[in-house]
DNA sequence: GTGATTGCAAACCTTTTGCACGCCA
DNA sequence: TGGCGTGCAAAAGGTTTGCAATCAC
């Protein structure tokens, strides 16, 4: 599975990141994570609960949550854009592209037809039919960016 | 504010695609269409509720909620992906993309290094903080396309 | 030993559904 | 006038929080 491969100077494995922010080793955490690896596709925390479940049978909702959560805010798993749940409408439906600050969660549009032009790879056209495309730029914006500075202080 | 601009031959007006899809024109969606139209961000069934009240006070949050999807179904507004509300996890932290079905709501992951190399316009990297760039493809994915081909019957 | 973590329970928030009345076409 | 659309109420689905007991370090 070509496991840990680009780590690319960071230290990216479960433990190591754990130990990072002091967090400790729990079997939980090392189930979850472990689980987690073994996905392809993005489950729910839901989903991971239920599963989870077959091999911790005591294990509750709230600590696979938690530990998502935990485990997205280290950067060891994250967490990706669905339409699932709380939606959000957008009234401009011509092509164009969004800022998306990982930090406050805010969304904006922008055009840049540069975008609009990448080519979509025949493997993929062959399979799906491409309704549009979108380039999502994950960003820190300017205020979430003061803040940061602002209120500085280490990860513990 | 540059409006109905680029309809391409496609009915894109509030009027024309509700008369397109047997919708009647109430007072509540004129309204919710037009604040929609005011709105550059991409607000939740929530807040169009509450700036809506302002003008409607009798509206209801369910009738905001169905108009909003109903103005989706027939492709008036976009749903856009957020990580607000029911959240998925993806244990691969490597620069992806995704293939994102529009009917069934399946992200699928997939690499692709033309696409990870697509360069930031520099008016936005100079205001943002760039953390990673993502490429989502908007699809019908074969097996919707299948039942879409096996159930195919009119809009109404 | 100590403080972080867990599991329980309940709160909280948002979306969805059933139904009777009212309004648009 | 007929049938769709609305508003009310309640249910449903998912997430978050407070706290005491427990466990990793």
């Amino acid at each position: 599975m070509a496991d840990v491969k680009h780590s690319a100077g960071r230290q990216d494995s479960f433990a190591g990141l754990c130990r990072e922010h002091n967090l400790k080793i729990t079997p939980q955490r090392t189930a979850i994570y472990g689980l987690l690896k073994g996905c392809t596709d993005h489950p729910s925390a839901d989903y991971v609960y239920r599963q989870i479940r077959q091999e911790f049978p005591n294990i509750s909702f709230e600590t696979v949550n938690r530990t998502l959560l935990t485990f997205a805010a280290i950067g060891l798993i994250a967490i990706v854009e669905s339409t699932a749940g709380v939606r959000r409408f957008d009234p401009d439906m011509e092509s164009h592209h969004h800022i998306h600050c990982i930090r406050c969660g805010t969304i904006i549009d922008f055009r840049h037809e540069g975008f609009d032009g990448i080519a979509v790879p025949e493997s993929l056209s062959e399979k799906y039919s491409i309704i549009g495309k979108r380039v999502v730029l994950h960003v820190i914006c300017p205020r979430c960016r003061q803040q940061e500075a602002a209120g500085m202080q280490p990860p513990g």
